[in-house]
DNA sequence: GCCGTTTTCGGCCCGACTGTTTTCAGTCG
């Protein structure tokens, strides 16, 4: 296990697991198991970097991590090194922690393969309990068989061709294609997404998906033989799970109807809402299952999710808020926030055309008149279309006040052809630009051609490795121009492919608070940035935001739904985002230069 | 090992499925 002083939460996060795994193996104390697996989770999730939190004392902030962990942390970040852990991996092979990444095995069985074969080095690891397994050796090993060993060989093929998380629309195709597959069999009588798929989380691991019916036997049946399935993982009487042909997992549960509400909240957790969960009815002597609620003997049956919740005396609680971080206190005091509908939207404020100039970044594929009729169609009362600036180091600075002058007269024509041919509704237009807030803070404009536009986005497309102090005053100097409305896409996260940039959120939300500047929520799957996570954070401090599709297509701009996803998952009501209010008003928040 | 409108001690979520075990352990969600 490699530990050093420079750990980032990914590393940490896997090195309390093993923790966790040789305190399994040792027959540790189930509770203290159970203590670095929540420390474990916490670290994954949490939204800052352990390390930073450490230099401000503030390791104990992350719920699950308690004195004891705190102390080892210190530890590790002032020497490089944790004495306790390196004692709790005493006497354990070093390769039985990389085992743990394949599916189908755990701490128990990757400690038995490693000592059994003899395998200590854990780069070769994997690759040689596939070789063992491969010759039939593993069979031969006391506890395992024939079948064990076929598992093991097909769990390491998978992990061998392991990908990262889906992205969230590529999942809500996925789980369609199924649903509309099981939806042919007439024994399926409801059928719903779950998982985090329900909690419409940015990536998702697993599509699992739930059936109502009151014969499990041909639902199982029908399941078995979808034919997009590579193979079928395990097949029981309520449950099943299968291998996707594109290598995805899914996996189905079924209920009786007039239990379907419980099997809902079941498996939508997170794992953590459902713990907090029963802990809450177990304190009122319940106990909760995917069955119902458990009084003494008895097992009450919801066919519904809302009377669930109410039985256990709070409010439902929409699945995006599921994640224990405050929904069930709320949902008990009645206080959950009324959460943003997609169909509350009025508007797109950050859309590209493919208006011919020499643009700083990727332009649109679809001209001005094709993107804004489209805004039109989907119902909105206006649109912000805002084009990269032209390329700065293409153009002199004259140069870039006369391609926006031309620009600006461009869109002013299409407006007027507009409401000439238009008899019924006119969508409203906003003249825009995607501006750069450059390294040093400066915008990629001058003055002058800032004036013309009736609002920026303003956002960071290059020098994005940057310390945090540094990129948080670049942010905040951006920012200040008058002009400069909304902060787009704020972190520069890409999904699966890099991180955010770093910089001291609560401060950028302060300071856009105090100027009446908007934060973007982007709607593109793979940025959908402001993360929940900050979304929460900028609700709190009392930050409005704005979502916005990015759209560089047409077809892009029905992807909206997806910020509204990430909105309602940071608790987001309609009055937090700007774009769901009418025009005038959104004029005079969006167009006031203070 | 964590945590606290009953508690700083004494609790800590629940069940399905699989394989090899003839009664249950390991893994998963």
């Amino acid at each position: 296990m490699n530990i050093h002083k420079n750990m980032n939460n990914q590393e940490l996060t896997r090195l309390l697991r093993a923790v966790e795994a040789a305190y399994r193996v040792k027959g540790e104390s189930p509770f203290r198991i159970r203590a670095y697996d929540n420390a474990a989770d916490s670290v994954e999730h949490a939204t800052r970097e352990l390390k930073d939190l450490w230099e401000e004392g503030r390791l104990q902030d992350i719920p699950g991590v308690g004195a004891n962990i705190a102390s080892h942390l210190e530890e590790l970040y002032e020497t490089g090194d944790v004495k306790h852990f390196r004692r709790a991996f005493k006497n354990l092979p070093e390769a039985m922690f990389e085992l743990l990444e394949v599916p189908g095995i755990g701490p128990k069985t990757s400690y038995k393969l490693t000592k059994t074969l003899g395998i200590t080095k854990s780069r070769s690891a994997v690759k040689r309990v596939k070789q063992a397994a491969l010759k039939g050796k593993i069979r031969k090993i006391e506890g395992f068989g024939e079948e064990s060993e076929n598992q093991i060989i097909k769990g390491i093929e998978e992990f061998e061709r392991r990908e990262n998380r889906m992205l969230l629309p590529t999942a809500t195709q996925l789980a369609e294609e199924f649903i509309a597959y099981m939806t042919k069999e007439k024994a399926v009588l409801r059928i719903d997404p779950l998982g985090s798929l329900r909690r419409r989380t940015a990536t998702i691991g697993d599509v699992d998906v739930a059936v109502a019916t009151r014969n499990a036997g041909k639902v199982i049946d029908h399941f078995k033989k979808f034919p997009q399935a590579k193979r079928i993982l395990a097949a029981g009487e309520n449950t099943a799970r299968l291998i996707h042909r594109s290598g995805r997992q899914i996996d189905i549960k079924t209920q009786i109807p007039k239990r379907y509400g419980a099997l809902l909240q079941h498996f939508t957790g997170s794992k953590n809402h459902n713990i907090h969960l029963r802990e809450v009815a177990l304190e009122k002597g319940r106990s909760l299952s995917e069955h119902g609620i458990k009084v003494g003997k008895i097992t009450q049956e919801y066919s519904d999710e809302e009377k669930f919740y109410n039985a256990l005396g709070m409010d439902w609680i929409p699945p995006e808020l599921r994640e224990d971080t405050g929904e069930i206190e709320a949902a008990i005091h009645h206080a959950l926030p009324k959460l943003v509908s997609p169909n509350q939207i009025r508007g797109d404020l950050h859309i590209h055309t493919n208006y011919p100039w020499q643009s700083s970044h990727d332009m649109g594929t679809h001209s001005m008149k094709e993107m804004i009729e489209k805004a039109n169609e989907l119902g909105y009362d206006y649109v912000g279309v805002s084009d990269h600036n032209p390329s700065t180091s293409a153009h002199k600075t004259q140069q870039l006040i006369s391609e926006v002058k031309k620009r600006t007269e461009f869109l002013e024509q299409i407006k007027y052809s507009l409401e000439k041919k238009s008899e019924k509704r006119i969508i409203k237009v906003l003249n825009s630009l995607e501006v750069d807030i450059l390294a040093d803070g400066k915008l990629a404009l001058p003055d002058e051609a800032l004036k013309m536009l009736d609002y920026a986005v303003v956002s960071v497309h290059s020098s994005m490795r940057m310390s945090n102090a540094r990129m948080t005053q670049r942010l905040l100097k951006g920012l200040s121009h008058p002009k400069a409305k909304i902060l787009g896409h704020p972190t520069g996260r890409l999904l699966s492919k890099r991180e955010g940039y770093e910089a001291d959120w609560e401060r950028v939300f302060k300071f856009v608070k105090a100027k009446n500047k908007f934060v973007e929520i982007n709607a593109w799957s793979s940025r959908l940035d402001l993360p929940d996570t900050l979304v929460r954070i900028a609700i709190d401090i009392g930050v409005k935001l704005v979502i916005n599709t990015d759209s560089h297509a047409v077809s892009h701009m029905d992807l909206m739904h997806y910020g509204v996803d990430a909105a309602r998952r940071g608790w987001a009501s309609p009055k937090d985002i700007i774009n769901t209010l009418p025009f005038e008003k959104l004029k005079e928040m969006l167009l006031e230069t203070t």
